[in-house]
DNA sequence: AGCACGCCGACT
DNA sequence: GTCGGCGTGCTC
C-alpha cells in the first residue's frame, strides 16, 4: 500500500501536473469526488480504490466522464491503493447509474451495494497444497496407509482436506510431509462451490414442461436480451423447466443468476439443483457468513462461480459473464428493499438483463398484476404450464362462512374447521393453520375505562406477546412489559385482548385438541437457523398441528400435511391498499399449496366473512384468468384518483415504479397538467416553493428520516410552500421500461 | 452513510 | 467535577 502514496518529492514537485479522476465514494453525495492519481498507479474506470475520506479511508469506485474538481484544488487528496481486483465492467457501471438515477439515490450508495465484501477486494491468499511422491515412508502404520490410499489420485489436497478425507489427525500428515512423503506448492484457494455440471442428471420433463422448456432454452440458446414469464400453478414443475434454461446458459459458459425471495429458508431448493447439476449454486443473502460472503463476492468477479442464488441484493453482484437472471417468485414483496436504496429488484434484474444484453425468465405461481400486463402486451413472453399431477392430488379447497358457522366464544375457529382439524389428526396426519398476524392479540384494552393501549412513538395500537410477556409496537419496534394495571383508570386486572394472533389460536387448539403436539411457527418466536430446524423436524412428523404467519407459506415442503387452514382470509383486504386484494389472492393461493403435494386427499378450508368477495372465488374457483382481468381494471381505476383541476404535480414515492405509476395515472386525470415530475425527497420541497403552478404533493414515506429530512428541507427552503401535502399508499408500476 | 464536534443531565 | 445522550455539519 506504501508504494502507492505519492512520496514528498511527489507533492512537492509533481502534485501541479497531476491528473484527477472521479471516484464513487459510498456517501450520500450527489455526484462522485474527484482524487489525484499518484504519479505511477494505474487507474481506469471502475478500478476499485481505497481513498480518503474526511478522517477515514473508504472504498470507492473510479467512474466514468470526465473530471470536472469543483473544490479548492488544495483540498483534492490522493488515491491510497488500487486493490488487485477486476474493475468493475461498462456495462455494470451503467447499470449502477440507471438504478441510481432511477430511484433518484446517490449514485455512491449504489455502488456501495455492490462491493459489500470489503477484506475481499484483495487477492484471497493462495494456500499450501499436498501432492504425493514417490517416496514412501518407512514404517507403514493403518493410518499413513489410509493417507495414501486417499491421495493416491496425484492432484494437490489440502492439509485439513486429507485428514479429513483419510480420518486421520493432520499430525499424521505432517508426519509423512517431513519424511518427503508429500511435496508442498502454492495453489490458488478452493473454490467456494464446485462447477455444476449442465448434463449431470437431466430429470424428464412432460410434454407441458418440455414445450416451456424448449421456449426458455431458445430464448437461453440465443443469449439476447428476452424477457420470459412462466406462469404455472404449485406443483407445475416450473423449477425444472428454468433449470433447462440455466444448463443451457452453463454450456454456452455464462454465469447465472438465480434470484429468490428470502433464500435463508430455501434449504430445499439448493438440494434441488444440486441433484440436478451434481453442484450446489453459491448462496449470497445477509445471513452469509463473512469469510464465505469474500470468497463467494471474489470468487463470482473472477468467474470461478458459475451460478449464485441469492436474495435481491445478489443483483448488485459485479459477475464477470451474467448471461441469465431466473427471478422466482417474481411476485413476492420481499423483492422490494425500502431501505437507504428503494428498488424492487425484479424490476432492476429486468433492466439488468437489458443492459447486459441476456435473457432473463420471471417465474410464479401467482404473477404479479403488473407482469401480467407485461406479458399480454408482448413486453414479456408469456409461458403457461398446464398442471401436471391428476386433480385429485391438487387440495380440494372450500370456504368456510363464518356468518353461517360462528366460532365459539371466544374463539375463532368455527366448528367445520375444529372437526376437520380433528379428523384430520385422528388420521395421523398434519394440519396448518395459517394467520398472518405474529402474537398473542393484536390490541388490548381496559374493559374498565374503554383505555387502547397504544405505541408512544408511532401511534399504532401495541400487540399483546404472551410468550415473551410483552406488548409491542410492530412498526416501530418499541416494547414494554404487559402491565396488569390500567394506566388510565388504574383498575387492576381489568385488560382484554381483543382479536386473535398465532399465539392465541394455538391457545385455542390446545383447548380443543389438549393431546395434540402443537406448534407456533413465527418470524419473532425464533432465529433462522432454529427456524430451519422447526421446519424440517415438522417435515418428519414432528408435530400433529401448526399455527404460522406468513411464513410458512414460502415453499417448505410437509409431506404429511393433508389440512390447510386458513384462519382470517379477510385480514388483509381491507387495508386500503389498492394490491390488498392481489396479495390476498396470492398468499391464499400459497398458502393453500402446502397441502396435497404428496398424492394423499388433502384439503385447504378458508374462513371468510366474506364469501363472495372476488378473491375468495377465484381460490376456490381456480378461475384466475377471470380474477386477474377483474383486478388490472380495478387497478387502472386505482390509479386514476379524483384530482380535479391540476396544474402540476409533483411524485415522490418510495419506490421509482411507484411513483411513475401514479404519474400516469395523473397524467391520465389532468391531461392539461403539463408539468408532471418524479422527485426525490430533498428536492421535492424546493420545487414546491419555486413552482409557480398549483400542484399537489404525493409523499409515501414508510421510514421516518425520509419524512423527516423532507420536513427539514422544507424548512430551510424558507417561505410557506403553496399546495396540498397528500399522504398516499404506494403502488406497483404497471410497467417501467 | 459515518464520524467529529458540541452542548446539557446523572453518576463512577 | 466527568461520562454520555444525540442534534448539526462535513467529507474531494
Amino acid at each position: 500500500m506504501g508504494t502507492d502514496s505519492p512520496t514528498l518529492l511527489d507533492q512537492l514537485f509533481d502534485a501541479p501536473a497531476q491528473r484527477t479522476v472521479p471516484v464513487l465514494v459510498p456517501m450520500p453525495a450527489p455526484k462522485p469526488y474527484s482524487y489525484l492519481v499518484p504519479a505511477h498507479m494505474h487507474v481506469e474506470p471502475g478500478s476499485i480504490v481505497q481513498v480518503p475520506l474526511g478522517p477515514r479511508q473508504v472504498m470507492g469506485v473510479v467512474w466514468d466522464g470526465e473530471d470536472r474538481p469543483d473544490v479548492d484544488p488544495k483540498k483534492l487528496k490522493s488515491i491510497t491503493h488500487v486493490f488487485d481486483c477486476p474493475p468493475l465492467k461498462p456495462d455494470m457501471r451503467g447499470f449502477l447509474d440507471w438504478v441510481a438515477g432511477y430511484t433518484l439515490s446517490p449514485p455512491g450508495l449504489v455502488a456501495r451495494m455492490a462491493l459489500r465484501a470489503p477484506a475481499a477486494l484483495d487477492p484471497e491468499p493462495m494456500v499450501e497444497g499436498l501432492r504425493l511422491t514417490e517416496t514412501r515412508p518407512d514404517r507403514l502404520t493403518p493410518a499413513r496407509a489410509r493417507v495414501i490410499e486417499a491421495a493416491g489420485n496425484g492432484l494437490f489436497w489440502t492439509r485439513s482436506g486429507l485428514a479429513h478425507a483419510a480420518n486421520v489427525s493432520s499430525s499424521v500428515i505432517d508426519g509423512l510431509t517431513a519424511q518427503g512423503v508429500f511435496e508442498t506448492a502454492f495453489m490458488p484457494p478452493p473454490p467456494v462451490v464446485a462447477p455444476p455440471d449442465p448434463d449431470y442428471r437431466p430429470v424428464s420433463l412432460d410434454p407441458g414442461q418440455a414445450r416451456a422448456a424448449r421456449v426458455v432454452c431458445a430464448a437461453a440458446q440465443k443469449g439476447s436480451f428476452e424477457v420470459a414469464l412462466i406462469d404455472g400453478v404449485t406443483g407445475s414443475g416450473k423449477t425444472e423447466v428454468y433449470f433447462e434454461a440455466i444448463a443451457e446458459t452453463l454450456r454456452r459458459g455464462r454465469q447465472v443468476l438465480i434470484l429468490l425471495p428470502e433464500i435463508a429458508l430455501t434449504a430445499a431448493f439448493l438440494q434441488r439443483f444440486e441433484a440436478r447439476f451434481g453442484a450446489k449454486p453459491a448462496e449470497w443473502h445477509s445471513e452469509l457468513a463473512p469469510r464465505t460472503r469474500e470468497k463467494v463476492w471474489r470468487q463470482v468477479t473472477e468467474g470461478g462461480v458459475r451460478v449464485v442464488a441469492g436474495a435481491r441484493s445478489a443483483l448488485f453482484l459485479p459477475f464477470t459473464d451474467l448471461g441469465l437472471i431466473i427471478v422466482d417468485e417474481e411476485h413476492d414483496p420481499a423483492y422490494k428493499q425500502e431501505d437507504r436504496v428503494f428498488y424492487n429488484a425484479r424490476d432492476m434484474a429486468v433492466v439488468r438483463a437489458r443492459l447486459g444484453d441476456f435473457p432473463l425468465v420471471l417465474v410464479s405461481a401467482t404473477p404479479s398484476l403488473e407482469s401480467r400486463v407485461n406479458g399480454e402486451t408482448g413486453r414479456y413472453s408469456p409461458v403457461h404450464l398446464p398442471t401436471r399431477f391428476a386433480e385429485a392430488a391438487l387440495p380440494d379447497l372450500g370456504l368456510i362462512d363464518m356468518r353461517r358457522h360462528p366460532p365459539a366464544r371466544g374463539g375463532f375457529l368455527s366448528p367445520v374447521l375444529v372437526n376437520a382439524i380433528g379428523k384430520t389428526v385422528e388420521r395421523g396426519e398434519q394440519a396448518l393453520l395459517f394467520l398472518n398476524r405474529r402474537g398473542y392479540a393484536p390490541l388490548t384494552l381496559c374493559r374498565v375505562c374503554g383505555h387502547r393501549f397504544q405505541c408512544p412513538q408511532c401511534s399504532s395500537w401495541l400487540v399483546e406477546h404472551r410468550f415473551r410477556g410483552q406488548i409491542q409496537c410492530h412498526h416501530c419496534g418499541y416494547a414494554e412489559r404487559t402491565p396488569e394495571v390500567c394506566p388510565e383508570c388504574g383498575t387492576f386486572d381489568h385488560l382484554a385482548a381483543c382479536g386473535p394472533g398465532v399465539e392465541r389460536i394455538a391457545e385455542e387448539i390446545d383447548g380443543h385438541f389438549p393431546g395434540a403436539r402443537t406448534i407456533v411457527l413465527s418470524s419473532d418466536l425464533m432465529g433462522v437457523k432454529r427456524l430451519r430446524l422447526e421446519l424440517e423436524a415438522i417435515a418428519k412428523g414432528e408435530a400433529d398441528i401448526v399455527v404460522g404467519t406468513q411464513l410458512v407459506a414460502k415453499g417448505h415442503n410437509f409431506p404429511l400435511m393433508t389440512l390447510v387452514g386458513v384462519v382470517d382470509a379477510d385480514l388483509g383486504l381491507s387495508n386500503g391498499d389498492p394490491r390488498a386484494a392481489e396479495r390476498t389472492f396470492q398468499l391464499l393461493s400459497q398458502v393453500t399449496g402446502r397441502a396435497g403435494r404428496t398424492g394423499r386427499k388433502s384439503q385447504g378450508l378458508i374462513q371468510t366473512y366474506q364469501p363472495t368477495h372476488p378473491v375468495m372465488q377465484a381460490i376456490v374457483s381456480g378461475d384466475r384468468e377471470a380474477f386477474y382481468q377483474r383486478e388490472t381494471v380495478e387497478r387502472e381505476r386505482a390509479l386514476l384518483p379524483p384530482f380535479g383541476r391540476l396544474a402540476a404535480v409533483i411524485v415522490s414515492a418510495d419506490t421509482r415504479g411507484e411513483a411513475e405509476a401514479h404519474a400516469r395515472g395523473l397524467r391520465q386525470a389532468a391531461p392539461a397538467a403539463a408539468d408532471i415530475r418524479i422527485l426525490g425527497p430533498a428536492e421535492a420541497p424546493l420545487a414546491m416553493i419555486r413552482g409557480r403552478h398549483r400542484f399537489r404533493l404525493l409523499v409515501h414515506g414508510k421510514r421516518s428520516s425520509d419524512m423527516q429530512a423532507f420536513m427539514r428541507a422544507m424548512i430551510a427552503a424558507g417561505p410557506k410552500p403553496r399546495g396540498t401535502l397528500a399522504v398516499q399508499v404506494d403502488i406497483d408500476p404497471q410497467s417501467f421500461l
